[in-house]
DNA sequence: GCCAACGTTGGC
DNA sequence: GCCAACGTTGGC
């Protein structure tokens, strides 16, 4: 089992869509890097939902690969935006995955979380200059993101309880 | 809106 | 195959 991140922006396509249809093929890739990483997932893959392009950035969730090597079908429709009228009926250029909603975050796990427990080497999302929308993710560097995402679900499990400071605003300083 | 960091295109 | 020009992505 591998674990992916997909990138799209929320205003477009956001987790709270997949979470309504349950279920989508995740079209409209066309760069051939992420195209490879596409056609090398596997059913029962698990994949971060990563909002780009909104504040703050980051992921929102988790999903599940169900089905893979699928041809995208947005490539041979004239109407869409990712039409390609190079790609040949009968050997489609581009491929994707549909993708099953597994869960929506509590809060977003932030980019700049991210930075903050992962450098650059281990998280590609994290390398100044990336564009890829489709990423793979290591499993330890997925391990220590699902527990940032767990800690963020049950806030009361972790946090220490504070001191009592005082009522009086003026008495923290 | 800016712009760095790409990826793609096409003339040569 | 080179590379300048152009287009896109996405954080800020």
């Amino acid at each position: 089992m591998n674990y992916w991140l997909l990138k799209s922006e929320p205003e477009v396509y956001g987790i709270v869509d997949l979470k309504r249809d349950r279920t989508t093929i995740w079209d409209g890739v066309r760069n051939y890097q992420a195209r490879n990483f596409l056609r090398s997932m596997l059913p029962g893959d698990l994949a971060f939902f990563y909002h780009s392009n909104t504040i703050p950035p980051g992921i929102a969730g988790l999903m599940k690969i169900v089905e893979s090597n699928l041809a995208d079908p947005t490539q041979f429709d004239p109407s869409s935006d990712y039409y390609d009228p190079k790609s040949p009926p009968d050997a489609p250029r581009w491929q994707t995955v549909r993708v099953e909603f597994v869960e929506e975050w509590a809060e977003i796990v932030s980019l700049d979380q991210l930075r903050d427990h992962f450098p650059p080497d281990d998280l590609v999302i994290v390398r100044r200059g990336n564009r890829l929308s489709v990423t793979p993710v290591d499993p330890s560097a997925a391990e220590k993101i699902l527990d940032l995402a767990t800690l963020k679900l049950r806030p009361s499990t972790v946090m220490p309880a504070l001191p009592d400071l005082g009522s009086n605003p003026q008495d923290l300083r």
